[in-house]
DNA sequence: TAACCTATGTTTACCGGTTACCATAAAGAT
DNA sequence: ATCTTTATGGTAACCGGTAAACATAGGTTA
């Protein structure tokens, strides 16, 4: 077998005629240098086919340009396309991005924030939803936060949950809905997700209606999130409206009311939360309430840049929500 | 403002009261060691929340257990779950998976590879769409690429597409079908996708009907797609039949069908391709040939260590698939 | 008692760039 | 003719672990 070693900057300069000092300089683009000695570089480099060791460059500069995102999977509309969105301004920045999917367990999620902190990750951008990871107070690495409360320091971008519960909940009862339920985590997530369910718990309470939550937890099967859903229809023969906390329960929640022969938007309405592009596709007669996920994105990274250029000062934002009228409400 | 340093090696080897050799080899399990010494150890490590610099391993080690992933987006429901599939493999097999969306643009993709072959990943996994990316040629490292012929060398873990296209198109004649149209990417990709639509021609000319393919880029916004779909139902307003390349496509075209006048399945059937999770609960109507894909991430998985662990008789595997049966054919 | 195993320390080279410091020399400006 | 700017080289320290090589010493075993 022929023995391939490793081309390094010292067979670069050798090639090329010229000092390692000199080589390096022309790629980091420092100091004095003709255009000859540059383009002898250049061809030195293409005909070896040099590739610079990007990690004793970070050894040295202890900077990695590598970001980590931490999310309970990407396998979900709303997170891969906000992890997508994340990637895309990143790569633009110069950033290569990390995937920690932390499957909603709390040990997972601890030991991929020690896992990629340990590989010097320059920023983390967390979106997972456990709570008390110490994690998250042992460390002084730059962290923004997606829609989730992690630390007292820790920037949150988030959506405006609030309003966002509020479009929904108005709109079904502008739809002449009289029994609306509400399907949402368990609340012991702390997370402004929770602010919707106080939006439609505050909007049922001023209508004098009784506000209903089914928990349903992200990280189980689908089947298991039917099983709820039908326990609901059959504790609430009732109901005539609905405000899910995502878009795929929306999904099952129709789905499931078919069984019990309950069809929307006749005699069921049901409005989704997230709105992502593979939702909308798939499922475009869902209405539902879009998050501004590029908006949130853009807003993340630029918290993150701040963090990592050393800024103290950065403050949490909350952006706006849309509704989205089809035809299920 | 607190000068906080870095917590080295030297540092817990003083607090622990022994030498940077023996903190090295309770760190790496290596020589002879009391427990009391590793005790003492582990006890400094906690107290100074000392984490080992991996960078400085890796560049010692020549290894960084890291993987890339080069797929079109994250933000589709196949990619997503693939991703998600080899992100979990490789976490327990302790590797970090750096995500690289490649836009479906061979610039992007060649300058991806080079990022990521900086960063000294032990290997990539390619699922992206170009060709011609020369990078692949200029590269050593192992490589596995997922549905879609990247070089000689290089293996590559596919679903049998020939025996997909037999059954989407044998489940719509069988259905009655007279007009069997195809949407396929433009063909001159190399790809074991082309494998469909051969299977789709052959079955078609077996029948004596006139094979008939759209082309759909893949990279393009739904509305440009839809046009496509438009333009198809214009020109063969005799199609009762049609066999989808991925379900994303099948129900955009059942959307245009429908502004067309054309319900399935009573006057139009459609078969679609993938049959992710996300497909499936947000369009469990649709009928699909489902790719096992998690048995292609384990797969994929599973060649790439053997290219990282040296072997050089890595071959190409081909897995089943699944017709998945629902109302839309 | 010699031989061996266990448990640690000391020293040092190494991984592959980066960069500060100093030296040298030619071209251009004053 | 002197000063400055431009262009390059050489040397060495450094980033933070790793590990080979060798030394030392107490405990066990044949």
């Amino acid at each position: 077998m022929v023995e391939k070693k490793t081309i390094k900057l010292d067979d670069v300069a050798e090639l090329a005629g010229v000092s390692k000092t000199t080589v390096s300089r022309v790629l980091n683009n420092r100091g004095y240098l003709s255009d000859k000695t540059i383009k002898k570089v250049h061809d030195a480099m293409d005909k070896l086919n040099y590739r610079p060791n990007v990690i004793a460059r970070q050894l040295f500069k202890q900077k990695t340009n590598l970001v980590a995102l931490v999310f309970p999977t990407v396998d979900n509309p709303f997170f891969a396309e906000l992890e997508a969105e994340l990637e895309k301004r990143f790569d633009q920045l110069g950033y290569r991005v990390l995937m920690g999917n932390s499957q909603n367990n709390p040990a997972k999620e601890q030991d991929y924030l020690k896992l990629l902190l340990n590989h010097q990750v320059d920023g983390l951008i967390v979106g997972s939803h456990n709570q008390g990871i110490s994690e998250y107070q042992k460390t002084t690495r730059p962290i923004v936060s997606i829609e989730r409360f992690v630390g007292k320091q820790i920037p949150v971008v988030s959506s405006d949950n609030y309003q966002g519960g509020l479009l929904a909940v108005q709109r079904l009862l502008n739809d002449g809905c009289k029994h609306i339920i509400h399907t949402n985590y368990p609340i012991n997530l702390v997370s402004p997700n929770e602010l919707r369910q106080q939006a439609y718990e505050d909007l049922m309470n001023r209508h004098h209606r009784k506000p209903i939550t089914y928990s349903v937890s992200f990280d189980v099967s689908d089947e298991e999130k039917e099983r709820v859903f039908r326990k609901m229809f059959r504790e609430h023969p009732e109901v005539d409206g609905i405000f899910a906390d995502n878009d795929t329960n929306a999904s099952l929640i129709i789905r499931v009311g078919k069984e019990f022969n309950r069809h929307v938007p006749d005699d069921l309405k049901v409005v989704g939360y997230d709105g992502a592009n593979i939702t909308r596709t798939l499922s475009p007669e869902l209405t539902t309430i879009q998050q501004p996920i590029p908006e949130m994105a853009t807003k993340a990274v630029e918290l993150l840049l701040q963090l990592i250029d050393g800024k103290t000062d950065v403050k949490s934002v909350t952006l706006p929500v849309k509704m989205i009228n089809s035809t299920t409400a």
